[in-house]
DNA sequence: GTCTATATGACGATAGAC
DNA sequence: GTCTATCGTCATATAGAC
């Protein structure tokens, strides 16, 4: 953003540090690495075409050239298509809800507050595939999968209110905390919309943009 | 967002007006009007299940049976399912692309910057079924359909760089620029995909609440 | 312009040999 | 645990009567 050459300018300061503590909060490991190889692969090949086609448009045919196996293959792993998905969903809102949290956890509150910012919005960018799968096919679950995991999409929603609420200094209800809270969570979904490795922007570039325009967003003009 | 109570308040006023410019922009008539009856009622059910189900998820007896009629008779007003698609693609991008290029047109640029906010969002929210298939079925679209309608997709995204690079007062290729400009597209584009009429929000309040952040995003603190 | 009936193919999922 | 072969179903799209 505004360039700054001055040395210890505050502003940048406070994002390189946001930058420091949520790389440190994604440096975790592989999220598919307790799954059995050929598990894993189905898993990785699944959220390839998922995260390219959707589900819909993903066929087991695709899952099963992605991964070396045959269709019939697939069923020794998973009952069914919409396993997979579930499978997929539910470990990324995991991650994304351990991500918040832990940011949550860094006092003070408007550290945690672009600490959130930043790591919400890189893992979005660097975990592009399984942030799209998570956020976008959604929609795609059976009933029974979708209510798990609007579990984990509401406890992410109040804990990102929480931190909101405390970097403003209001209330978690008022209505400038919900709108900032609207705010941020919508920029770092939609990063996995729009993010691309082609395009003009790292994923620390995006955390570190996204972690000073939402500062901005916190105080009246 | 924050209350203000005192009359005549500079920022609440700027919202304000933008919040009347962008209704004006906004009130144009029905996207469809222009079609036959028959395939304006088809072009409405397809829409209705693909921003419900997706373009994939769809089949031409859910479109048939919202139109009601029988998939054959679909064939008569258009040649398939994707050209269904194209249809509501190509005019809902070409009405984003009419709204900003008319709020590109208040002047001055501050102005320029507030109303197209206000109105890109307060559209995705009002027009949201339309807005999700725009936004979230690009993919779905045939090779020479995306292409047309990446043209469309471009002529936005310059317009919306030059209102925000005259409101901030820096060129169109400034990071500062570029930043602000993925951040509004991102913030507007994504109200698609959570705005719901049973939410907290008004369309207009959203367009509001939009309007204000991003004016907040303009300057350092 | 709409219908019923149907062609053609791909889908998710299963059977049974190895 | 993997394969080939296949089942039953439903998809898009067409044919031909009215």
């Amino acid at each position: 953003m505004t360039v700054r050459t001055t040395e210890g300018d505050p502003a940048t300061g406070n994002v390189d540090r946001a930058a420091a503590a949520g790389a440190a909060l994604l440096a975790g490991g592989d999220l598919w690495s307790d799954l059995p190889p050929t598990a894993r692969a189905i898993v990785v090949a699944a959220i390839d075409s998922f995260a390219d086609r959707g589900f819909h448009a993903t066929t087991l045919r695709h899952i099963a050239a992605g991964s070396g196996l045959s269709t019939a293959a697939l069923y020794v792993h998973f009952r069914s298509k919409d396993e997979v998905l579930f499978e997929v969903s539910r470990r990324g809102h995991a991650r994304a809800l351990g991500l918040v949290r832990d940011a949550a956890a860094q006092g003070p509150p408007e550290h945690a507050f672009r600490t959130l910012v930043y790591a919400f919005s890189r893992w979005h960018a660097e975990q592009r595939t399984v942030a799209r799968v998570v956020q976008y096919e959604f929609a795609a679950l059976g009933p029974e999968h979708r209510e798990q995991v609007t579990g984990l999409r509401r406890a992410t929603e109040r804990v990102v209110r929480g931190v909101v609420a405390e970097a403003i200094g209001g209330s978690a209800e008022d209505a400038a905390t919900r709108g900032v809270c609207t705010a941020v969570l919508s920029l770092g979904v939609d990063v996995a919309r729009w993010f691309g490795p082609a395009g003009p922007y790292t994923p620390d570039g995006v955390g570190r943009l996204y972690c000073e325009l939402a500062e901005r967003m916190l105080v009246p003009r």
